[in-house]
DNA sequence: ATCGTAATATGATTTCAATCATATGTTGCC
DNA sequence: GGCAACATATGATTGAAATCATATTACGAT
């Protein structure tokens, strides 16, 4: 299944790409052929320092995109490499832009688009907290508590110890509600 | 000046707006008018806890603009504070939408939001970034230091002092070049 | 010229989250 | 039922960045 704007796209556009761990999916200065859905498996997209050092600019999940900005540019800017096996789906460049003329492949483009920005603005806003304590708050006032405390943890960069410590200050100051073990939620 | 995809909405659509520090450009739950293009000021969207705490999720700078998602939204999810009095413009949602049908307009639109997500992708991966040292080195290779270190550091979630200690670590290991007071890049 | 302000720079101390360690509870599996 | 794997939970220790303190340098305003 893909990502709403992109169910716009004629299928004869989309071209499915196989790969396995280690493979680059493309190099930082290849032409440009489109943009990609990870279907399954995870993605990582790297750019390498002066020194050789690789540091990763994005991790691409199954369900999301990477490489949107390609459509836009003549090079890819950044190595994309598959770390974890799985299908992707590449589209073709040349049918986005055409798609644009499509008001209702715009519209949801611009939807998906303007709500990603806003969730990551938010994002870089909780991250840069620096008290647990004032962050997972913030990250419970966000909603990010939707499953594990580990994985909530794992979204706020904290460690799931710091979380846990933060979760028991809390609700030992009565912010936050801990109906039973693993169970944490803010007062109605 | 606007922000390049609205050049593309007719001037009647846009509506200036002027405020003083501490007014509320709209609150959560209103309904939605538009987005705003901030010209001049700074704007905090602000979202309130269950015991009334105050969180940013976005530091809107002069040049940029807020809200975009409003344009797909019924009612506006936060609060829009003005930090620091300026001038903003309220592109009306109605006209961004009909905008859509412009294939420049939502090109421009989507080439731009492509890009601001790939950017704000790669600050989250760098200010994820534990060590000091590789943040740093990370927001070097970003082309995250342009203005001064001061501001480099603010980019960075960190102090000025532990960015300046990381540089003059970079530079005693040779990994970053120190040609003269303040002035600090990589190799070429 | 000199005054004030801000950036650059670095040392000393403190704080707090990461890490290491350990225990209990929970779940699925054979 | 018993075992393995994992989430939850918390205590002890460590390490690294924040904070506090202090110079020096740069730069604009008067």
């Amino acid at each position: 299944m893909l990502p709403n704007p992109y169910d716009h796209i004629p299928s004869s556009a989309l071209r499915p790409i196989s790969g396995a761990v280690g493979d680059t999916v493309f190099h930082q200065g290849d032409p440009t052929h489109g943009l990609y859905v990870v279907q399954t498996g995870r993605v990582h997209l790297e750019r390498v320092g002066p020194d050789g050092e690789r540091f990763i600019i994005h991790r691409a999940q199954a369900g999301t995109s990477f490489a949107e900005a390609s459509v836009f540019s003549e090079v890819y800017h950044c190595d994309a490499v598959i770390v974890e096996a799985g299908a992707l789906i590449r589209i073709d460049k040349a049918s986005v832009l055409a798609a644009f003329a499509d008001p209702a492949f715009a519209r949801a483009y611009g939807r998906q688009a303007a709500q990603q920005i806003q969730a990551q603005r938010q994002m870089l806003e909780i991250v840069g907290i620096r008290r647990a304590e004032d962050r997972v708050m913030a990250g419970l006032i966000a909603g990010l508590l939707e499953g594990s405390i580990v994985e909530f943890a794992a979204r706020l960069q904290l460690s799931h110890e710091a979380t846990y410590r933060a979760l028991r200050k809390l609700v030992q100051d009565g912010r936050v509600m801990n109906p039973s073990r693993g169970i944490y939620h803010l007062h109605p």
